[in-house]
DNA sequence: GGGAGTGTGTAACGATATAACATACGGCCA
DNA sequence: TGGCCGTATGTTATATCGTTACACACTCCC
């Protein structure tokens, strides 16, 4: 990560790269990159927040495609099962990943103020010994830090 | 903690030291553990599994004290404010604390199957030096391991 | 060219959570 | 003692998030 996501940097050099490792990855994997999908994460890819399905459906309708929460749903689930984006459990809402290949663990910090979002890795272990203790077999884990970002503890 | 949450134990002392907890924490804080309240935390304590508000709604009602969501959510959120319970965000649901007193930073084992959860701490400082690299100013953390308890391994 | 598999469109509904306003009740003090 | 305030609860309505179920379209492949 040359930067963090709360930085000023080179968004559209973001997106192109992210849109770039999906199609890629697809490919790949014969992963189908519809339309839809593809529109989806492209809405998701527009900054670096969290955005409900309804508002993905909202964009959606917006530019003149108006969809049923399924379609958002669909596509959603498909970019996350994919590793293109991650849900964000504390918000009920969604984020296009930020480190597409290497992001089998991420953690996240979430800002409750702008529901800005930046990813990086969980800590790779954490929990490890207390699950063996309990004989849990971990298969996920679910890591986020709430706070405020460098922008929103500037304007307090 | 000296069995873990998944495994069989002494249940009802279990209730009874956390029902003390509480009421110690309340008292010696200037808290009202009001009848709902205290009721609520019972439910919670009933089993170490998550409960959505509506299920204790239910339990409300069979008990012949029906009761609309906002006092579910009222009682919930007063519980979880003062550390007495934990809400599961992968889940939507909420658990009652099982190390009340010292768990600031809890984290989760979540049993996919039967919703059975065990609380645990969370590595102390896991994201601090990303968060300081960010300018992220971390306020709470949510750490949740989804998988599967001992007892719905062995039903597979 | 017919069937299987996959993806999308749409209506209806279920589950989770909150807003807004009314009522009850104890403590305080003029 | 009566009025006021703060806290907690009761109740109606509504907002937000997510799923079920079923119909249709398209592609691939034999």
């Amino acid at each position: 990560m040359a930067h963090t996501d709360f930085a000023p940097h080179n968004h559209a050099r973001c997106i192109a790269t992210a849109l770039a490792a999906a199609e890629a990855a697809c490919d790949a994997q014969g992963l189908h990159l519809t339309p839809v999908r593809r529109r989806v994460l492209e809405i998701l890819l527009t900054g670096h927040r969290a955005l409900g399905a309804y508002d993905i459906l909202e964009r959606l309708g917006a530019e003149g495609r108006p969809a049923q929460p399924p379609v958002a749903y669909r596509a959603l689930d498909f970019l996350v099962r994919h590793g293109f984006a991650h849900r964000v459990e504390q918000l009920n809402a969604y984020v296009a990943c930020t480190r597409p290949g290497e992001c089998d663990t991420p953690a996240f910090m979430v800002c409750r103020t702008c529901r800005a979002v930046a990813e990086t890795a969980a800590p790779d272990q954490a929990m490890a010994p207390q699950a063996r203790a309990a004989g849990f077999a971990i298969e996920a884990r679910v890591v986020e830090a709430v706070g405020l970002c460098p922008g929103c503890q500037a304007a307090t």
